[in-house]
DNA sequence: AAACTACCCAACCGCTGATAC
DNA sequence: TGTATCAGCGGTTGGGTAGTT
């Protein structure tokens, strides 16, 4: 069977042949294959695109779809949980984006490489260090991700107390001696696939289509600054003596680099399967800017001395 | 107000592995 | 077995927008 409408006495066009369309969808074009894959399903890229009367590549098309006109696309900030789970995920995978993309419900490989690459390794060249070199990696798993996990615990436990975000924050801070100060904690996995409780649903409207107007106006408020620009904001970003934040920071340096600490016990993600429902209510409100330039050389500055 | 810069992200490109013939 | 085509992946780019000078 030629499933995919190969051989027989159809020809294969070249593009220029077909007249395709690219560059931006239309709101035409999107209704058109959001229709015909309602009918139809999706798949087979090529022959879709002919049969729906597409002037687009199957690429196009499965693109099209997959990254923006999928109802279970979501948008919006990447939430604190989120921005840790990539962390963590990408040090453990690398760039494997599509395989990332698989533990965040609704989010797609692309948007997630842009994030990666807009926000993680801007900050990698502020710290003028190499996003894959050790000292960036360290700063993400000591610094970044705990901080991170001191903000879902707050943000959780300023909406609910028993909420599953609460609840959640809460098993996880307790998994994590850096913020909690034990290291005889579960782990992750102990909050498994409800660390995150909650739906994922995003329908799909003509509004959303990127030719029907800006990023901005599907929901994408994306702070002008990266997400991950706050983790740094200690109370003592404001003082410009290094001196003061190597002292206060005695603690929390040694917590960084203990054998026992949690971030060297690892989070166990792996427990954690792909479409899990395990976000509460999309906190995008909480995805700002939080670190300043003095923030970033205080941070160069305390590695530089481990 | 205009010019410039930085940022974001949708879309494209090139490659690889899988599959059908 | 070789070839053609497809689906999917990661890398890259171009255009729009917001902020700054």
């Amino acid at each position: 069977m030629d499933v995919n409408g190969r051989g027989g006495s159809s020809t294969v066009l070249s593009e220029e042949e077909m007249d395709l369309r690219r560059g931006p969808w239309t709101v035409e074009e999107d209704l058109t294959l959001v229709n015909y894959i309602a009918t139809q399903g999706e798949g087979r890229w090529n022959s879709l695109a002919r049969c729906a009367g597409l002037k687009r590549t199957g690429k196009s098309c499965r693109l099209r779809w997959l990254n923006y006109l999928r109802p279970d696309v979501r948008r919006g900030n990447i939430t604190l949980e989120e921005q840790l789970l990539i962390l963590e995920l990408h040090s453990r995978w690398g760039n494997r984006w599509s395989k990332i993309a698989q533990h965040l419900p609704g989010r797609t490989d692309n948007e997630i490489k842009n994030y990666w690459r807009t926000r993680v390794q801007k900050h990698a060249k502020q710290l003028k260090c190499d996003v894959n070199s050790k000292q960036f990696k360290d700063t993400m798993r000591y610094l970044w991700m705990p901080r991170l996990v001191e903000r879902i615990q707050a943000a959780a436990a300023a909406t609910s107390g028993s909420s599953p975000a609460a609840v959640a924050a809460h098993q996880f801070s307790g998994s994590c001696d850096i913020v909690a100060g034990s290291a005889a904690v579960p782990q992750m996995a102990a909050g498994g696939a409800d660390f995150y409780g909650g739906q994922v649903s995003t329908g799909y409207t003509p509004e959303n289509s990127s030719t029907a107007a800006s990023s901005d106006s599907f929901g994408a408020q994306v702070s002008p600054v990266s997400d991950l620009t706050e983790i740094y904001n200690f109370p003592v970003s404001d003082n410009q003596n290094p001196d003061f934040f190597q002292t206060d920071q005695v603690g929390y340096t040694d917590s960084l680099i203990s054998p026992s600490g949690y971030f060297n016990q690892g989070l166990d993600f792996q427990s954690m399967e792909p479409n899990t429902q395990w976000y509460e209510g999309g906190d995008t409100a909480t995805a700002d800017n939080l670190w300043n330039v003095e923030d970033i050389w205080s941070v160069q500055t305390q590695f530089t001395n481990i």
